[in-house]
DNA sequence: CGAGCGCTTGATTGAGTTCAAAAATCGTGG
DNA sequence: CCACGATTTTTGAACTCAATCAAGCGCTCG
């Protein structure tokens, strides 16, 4: 454990944690304050659609971190659990990292939810979330380009985009 | 730019610079030694597939940084560009940076390569991409769990895989 | 004003989902 | 160590969403 970073500090209440496969270490919703660097084993996160799917984020084994990437203390997207009896080192998010640090969190956490998002829903859900969450960029770019972030094509963005207006 | 972190500090020789829209910052490739902090202006980053289709990977607006997140001096997978008219920060990634910043950067590399691949490659090339990197965590899950990661269902998994062997 | 680009619409195709059920494998208790 | 139940994997049929192919319209900017 030589490299505890800025973002994430030793826990000193925590520290090595023996955990039996299926243990839950973080559950979607909890306040999340830990990351989980794996000294023996295999860890994974996931997320739930709202089919009750499972849509796993990451695996762990032996030297990753398993994270869930929000800022410390807010609630967790993730849950986090043992695919074989594990050894893990519980580390502490420090809320007072520097917020630069806290940055590349909201960064990652971004990235998280966009994968999640195109593991799990349609084309129209990615559509309206990307409408919602930048409403600025929108009215600068033309439709092709939004299409080729959602991961569609642009024929498929106006079909998608129609069926939206019929709709009203 | 009060916002200097320790993988990202300020170029000295380019600081501040004017883009024209249409102007490429960074190309495929190319060693990636920068990021650029949007102080006006939008510009974007996106990656190639096989065919020559763009998938944009993100936009970056006033108050975003767009960087392609691979190791300071390591070739970059994406293209950046301009989408308007803007004036950027040029930002020099610090090879000296801590072990654990670069190691975050990693992280992000990571999503990145998920990101492009859940947008740009059909299911079987996922599977073989995954095969390649995670050939330790293969042995040890149920290929329902690998399915999960890939973002498709447990029989479309096995069909794949009952495809792949019918070729050999 | 024309050429090209972007958006739309429709027809066809294909990859992957869903539903269902059988076959193979795993784990556990006796 | 075997047997049984549970879980995982495979296979097949019907269906759905999005890709591809193709054509037409409207705008803009050169």
């Amino acid at each position: 454990m030589e490299n505890v970073n800025d973002i994430l500090s030793l826990d000193s209440k925590a520290g090595t944690k023996q955990v039996k496969k299926g243990e839950i270490l973080q559950k979607e919703g909890e306040l999340s304050t830990s990351a989980f660097y794996v000294k023996k084993g295999l860890l994974r996160s996931y997320a739930l659609d709202h089919k009750g799917k499972e849509h796993i984020f990451m695996f762990g084994s032996e030297g990753w971190i398993v994270a869930d990437n929000v800022a410390p203390g807010e609630k967790g997207d993730l849950f986090i659990d043992a695919l074989e009896d594990s050894i893990v080192i519980q580390i502490s998010k420090n809320p007072t990292a520097p917020s630069d640090m806290l940055k590349i969190l909201k960064r990652i956490g971004v990235l998280q939810k966009r994968i999640i998002m195109l593991m799990s829903a349609p084309a129209i859900d990615r559509y309206n979330h990307f409408l919602e969450t930048y409403p600025d960029i929108i009215q600068r770019v033309p439709q092709k380009m939004i299409a080729s972030y959602l991961g569609i094509t642009p024929q498929a963005l106006s079909t998608l985009r129609g069926e939206i207006n019929k709709k009203k």
